[in-house]
DNA sequence: TACCGGAGCATTTTT
DNA sequence: TGCTCCGGTA
């Protein structure tokens, strides 16, 4: 009976994936949680026990599967798919389109919210705000309130969407988040509570949602015994992946949709949880089992099947020192003879080189560019290495920290479609019409309130004259707005026309209209992979690109590239070559986050999570001393930075510590890079020409 | 009322 | 450093 795909599979991870399926019919139904350590095939094991499902007749449309981004989702679903595919032979690719509630919790919290919108009191129309888009809107509440002109200083907008959000994501009274968050800005407690009213207040009359209305919304509607009868009976299984990382609004919305767990299974890590900052809780995994009666079964993947044994005898040194443990050691028989490498190097510029030199003699020796990854705590800390990337000619891709949504030039773009999208969205309305010339804060509010009454908004816009200095662009504008309203041209023919009309503005607004204008004729290309306007702008928002690359537009699919990553962004993956940048105090851990015990271990994990991407080959980079931001703008402007105290004396036997360049014949190398360096002004110069 | 320039300030990680 | 806010000017 025992399936050939099963046979693959370690004990652990067999009981995991037949865990209710092949057994009993009794106990089919009791919840699960799989605490699965790095690299210990999780994912893979996870793909399994869908797949196990379908194949043991649980019907794929039946199944929610919730994944922390949407390109694990998509993974998981091409895995479950080529399992099936085995299984049922060719047929199998026909359940690809099944595995269809595969996403993340704010993507299918959206979802059933269109669906259940008008039995919610919700126009289904809604756009969605990123995080940008609500600080603006939590900004005009601010100004609105005169909140901006405070004596003392009142909170930034950042600041205030952080405490609100985390108000939300916590499910935590206002007063205990600011005490124990932003103490400093307690003094404001009533004004923010004042603020937040306003902020809701504003979000319900233009009918936008922000990231945390998604899944607050998603759970108010569960709260209701009726509704989460329906929507809780759309599934057989529900599955959720990296739950160390949800936080108490997510868990409150799967507990209410599953009270009893039938049919629960998560999986986690609670060594590899990074994401407090979102209101993200250990406390989910770990109180996972006592949530139902009789508990949750626990299943524990502690064999590593990805890094080398003293890569993870490193590993498992650092997260050894943490102040709390909840689980296992990881175990491997990978044996190598390599340590992992600590290397101490005189200053950024030379980590970048080294890096350079060292991921070319990788690829010489036959590791390709992609197997090779460079991760750090902060997105700006790749600064340097990427000028020495590009000065050599090594292409990269970069994820996480800025992102091409985040450009001005796009998001006036995506503006106005959202904005014909849902004209009563303010923060789009506002961004729409500034473009114009000569229409400022003033004029644009005042056009969006003339309108705001009307029952269509968009066609109002038609009979408002035409503001005095906007001139004839304001007939322009309004036909292009027409058009779009009625949506005559369809998608996505609807896009380029926005885009021309914004061309010419785009040359009068921006210096470097060209660059910016491929950008937007690659925004055009991704547009057209969506079947509408409103999916195109709800997919953009929960799942943006999230890879910068040197190369602006061309899609480096079939090309070889290196990876950097921010170490957030690297969660769930791996390399057969890893390093690591500024393993120094201050970077790891941040400054930032090094005030609480609480934070500091967060760090600490941050570190694990990094040195556990490893396959055969990890490096910790010290530079001895760098460049800060500035913060001492008369001071020395040098840092002398030390080992970070994650890695103390103790830990050293399991690294092969050293520094570079290595004195001697190497001297003369370097001299001879010095020259190359020309070049580059060369090359800045000849952009221009 | 739009827009420009200067001053002052905060400063990570992401759905 | 780069962004926001503020005040002066057209």
């Amino acid at each position: 009976m025992a399936a050939a795909y099963l046979e693959k599979l370690n004990d652990q991870q067999k009981q995991a994936v037949e865990h209710g399926v092949s057994g009993e019919r009794g106990d089919a139904s009791r919840p699960l949680l799989i605490i699965a350590g790095a690299g210990s095939g999780k994912t893979n094991t996870l793909a399994h026990r869908v797949a196990h499902l379908i194949v043991n007749g649980a019907d794929p449309r039946r199944i929610l599967l919730m994944t922390f981004s949407r390109r694990a989702a998509a993974e998981m679903a091409r895995r479950v798919e080529r399992i099936c595919a085995k299984v049922f032979g060719t047929s199998g690719s026909a359940m690809s389109d099944a595995l269809t509630w595969a996403g993340t919790f704010h993507g299918i919290g959206a979802r059933l919210l269109r669906i259940y919108a008008e039995q919610i009191g919700v126009d289904p129309d809604f756009t969605i705000h990123d995080r940008e888009d609500s600080a603006d809107l939590m900004n005009l509440a601010r100004h609105e309130l005169g909140f901006s002109k405070t004596e003392n200083r009142f909170p930034t907008k950042g600041t205030c969407l952080s405490i609100y959000s985390r108000v939300v994501n916590s499910e935590t009274p206002l007063d205990e988040v600011l005490r124990a968050f932003y103490p400093w800005v307690s003094e404001w407690q009533a004004q923010l509570r004042e603020l937040f009213a306003a902020y809701v207040e504003a979000k319900q009359a233009q009918n936008v949602l922000d990231y945390d209305d998604l899944l607050l919304y998603w759970a108010q509607m569960v709260a209701d015994p009726v509704l989460a009868e329906e929507i809780g009976g759309r599934f057989d299984h529900v599955l959720v992946d990296e739950y160390q990382d949800t936080n108490r609004l997510q868990s409150s919305v799967l507990l209410a949709l599953k009270p009893e767990g039938r049919g629960l299974t998560v999986v986690g890590d609670d060594a590899q949880s990074i994401y407090s900052f979102r209101a993200a809780t250990v406390r989910n995994i770990l109180d996972f089992p006592k949530s139902f009666t009789p508990e949750a079964d626990v299943i524990t993947l502690d064999r590593n099947y990805r890094s080398t044994q003293p890569i993870l005898a490193a590993a498992n040194g650092v997260i050894d020192l943490a102040r709390e443990r909840f689980t296992k050691n990881l175990w491997t028989d990978r044996q190598s003879s390599e340590r992992p490498r600590l290397l101490t190097v005189a200053d950024e510029a030379d980590q970048a080189r080294y890096i350079a030199e060292r991921v070319l003699e990788n690829r010489e020796s036959g590791m390709t560019l992609k197997q090779q990854a460079v991760l750090f705590r902060t997105s700006s800390h790749s600064g340097p290495l990427e000028v020495e990337l590009t000065r050599r000619n090594i292409p990269f891709v970069k994820f996480g920290g800025l992102k091409f949504l985040d450009s001005a030039h796009v998001k006036d773009l995506l503006a106005i479609l959202r904005f014909s999208q849902n004209p009563r969205d303010r923060v789009a309305g506002f961004r729409t019409m500034q473009m114009l010339p000569g229409v400022g804060p003033q004029t644009a509010g005042k056009i969006l309130d003339a309108i705001a009454a009307d029952p269509e908004p968009l066609a109002a816009l038609a009979e408002i004259p035409a503001p005095p200095r906007s001139g004839e662009d304001w007939a322009a504008f309004a036909s292009l707005m027409e058009g779009l309203r009625k949506g005559s041209s369809g998608w996505p023919a609807e896009i380029g026309w926005a885009r021309q009309w914004y061309e010419p503005h785009l040359d009068r607004i921006h210096e470097d209209a060209d660059t910016r204008k491929a950008d937007l004729l690659q925004l055009e290309q991704i547009a057209a992979g969506y079947p509408s306007r409103e999916r195109f702008l709800t997919e953009l928002t929960l799942d943006p690109p999230d890879a910068t690359s040197d190369q602006a537009g061309t899609p480096l699919l079939d090309e070889d590239y290196l990876i950097l990553s921010t170490i957030h962004s690297a969660k769930g993956q791996e390399w057969r070559s890893v390093f690591m940048l500024n393993v120094v105090d201050g970077c790891i851990p941040s400054d930032l986050g090094a005030g609480s015990t609480h934070e500091l271990e967060e760090e600490r994990r941050l570190l694990y999570v990094g040195m556990t991407r490893a396959r055969d080959s990890l490096t910790l980079i010290i530079p001895q001393r760098f460049f800060t931001g500035g913060q001492h703008a008369q001071g020395d402007r040098h840092v002398f930075a030390s080992r970070s105290r994650f890695i103390p004396v103790t830990l050293l036997q399991f690294f092969e510590t050293g520094s570079w360049p290595v004195v001697g014949p190497r001297a003369t190398e370097r001299a001879g890079e010095r020259q190359v360096r020309i070049d580059v002004a060369a090359r800045m110069r000849s952009m221009w020409k």
